[in-house]
DNA sequence: TTTCTGAAAATGTGATCACAAAAAGAGATT
DNA sequence: AATCTCTTTTTGTGATCACATTTTCAGAAA
């Protein structure tokens, strides 16, 4: 597996990484016509920090993602540049180009704001939320629970994402949307953490309240669930289990 | 002006587009000992959006900003991406690059989510604020003053910001800074217009409320005061006139 | 005057190369 | 065995170039 390419694709835990890497990165996603080069490299990298392909401390390279991605490294460059500026990753001093570290009060600070952020989104999605639109909500949320069942961790975890992004989008100006989303990628390295060492997912989540609320158009209703829903988990992890592992790893 | 370089730095707006960015970005930052290219027109282009030097629909040509610079494409081809994932520009499907354009309903979702984002940064950087650090915040208040009655609608934009920054980033993992100013930067083209527009800078914030509100360690008074500054107006600006301002441009 | 057409210019994209800084590694020294 | 030193390799940076697409604009046609 290391000979396979010239340069290491990860300087640390290269045989994890690329092993996660894989199956998110590199097969799966073809490069539709018409995406280009730095495009299809920004989406693919974020994609794959999001649901947490990359431990924190991970460090990539310009060189090896441009040869993994068949590309070269000017398009590389500009989307890890990108990934940069929302948080994703980190340009050190040293020229290194690492996964950001998290402690535990950055991890406190994050879910706190995104129950701030969400909640938000939430409220002002309200009233351009249709009936259909929340039935497919729910059916989203019935996928979430199969994708538990079945013990996939990653599909568990974008169907949660996609939950919460169906509801957040239905704002016809989602200006809260990419804010979110910087959030979640700057949270994911710690779910990759999360789902090496959780073996037991659970079906713990506030969505059915969120979407009677959502019914209900019940503003108050719809930003309480949500906050629940994220103080106390992230798609069938335990959110206190996840604070106990960053302690540790700490 | 015009011949001064052979391509044109601006599409639209030529003239004053250049008068704006001159003094913001061309002559007075120069460039630190050890700051790439890259670093430096990425943050000459951000700190020249953020106090509104472009107008909302406004073009950038990469050659153009590269010879500005005196630099290459590649640092601010990198430079102009970061700032498209931080909602400061846009590629356009037609390969163009934009400021992008602001509708009345997307001004309104702005505002909000400053609102709640701040708010939630005020409480959360409470606790970290000694005393000393709140009387620093007083003072940049005081300054804000000295600016508006002076006329300079852009420091007096710049030193409001200060005002907001020096609360929110006393709390040591300050993960809503970036969001915030994300949002900051969406919101300075408007500021931009408003400045074209409006000549009369209004004293009317509430910042002495806030500062009392830090004093006290008072979160829900912080927060209100924050929120209530927001609603209210931008650095002398009348919110109001801002918004009355945009349906015209719109 | 307006609309259409085609050539010329401009522009974003991505690959390549030279360069300096950093990291890694081999071998000697303590 | 641990530390230091010097060479080699790796890596980020930025400039340059070729290419395809888009835009611009002059001139013809209606």
């Amino acid at each position: 597996m290391y000979a396979d390419s010239a340069r290491a694709l990860f300087r640390d835990d290269l045989a994890e990484g690329l092993a996660l890497l894989k199956p998110l990165v590199l097969p799966p996603l073809a490069r539709p016509d018409g995406m280009t080069t730095h495009d299809y490299a920004f989406n693919r990298l974020r994609q794959a920090i999001m649901v947490g392909a990359f431990r924190p401390g991970t460090s990539v390279t310009i060189r090896g993602l441009a040869e993994a991605l068949e590309s070269s490294p000017t398009p590389v460059r500009e989307a890890l540049r990108q990934l940069t500026s929302i948080g994703a990753l980190q340009f050190l001093e040293n020229r290194r180009i690492v996964v950001p570290h998290i402690t535990p009060a950055r991890f406190e600070e994050l879910i706190s704001l995104r129950i701030a952020l969400e909640s938000h989104a939430a409220r002002r999605a309200i009233t351009h939320l249709s009936e259909r639109q929340i039935e497919k909500i729910a059916a989203i949320d019935d996928s979430i629970e199969t994708e538990i069942r079945g013990g996939d961790k990653v599909a568990a975890l974008i169907a949660n994402q996609a939950f919460h992004r169906m509801i957040y989008t239905a704002n016809p100006d989602p200006v809260a949307m990419p804010l979110i989303e910087s959030v979640w990628l700057q949270l994911g390295p710690i779910l990759g953490i999360a789902m090496e060492h959780v073996t037991e997912l659970y079906v713990v989540d506030r969505h059915r309240e969120a979407i009677d609320a959502l019914r209900r158009r019940d503003e108050g209703a719809v930003a309480d669930a949500i906050a629940a829903d994220i103080r106390e988990g992230i798609g069938g992890f335990d959110q206190q289990a996840v604070a106990r592992l960053l302690r540790l790893a700490a």
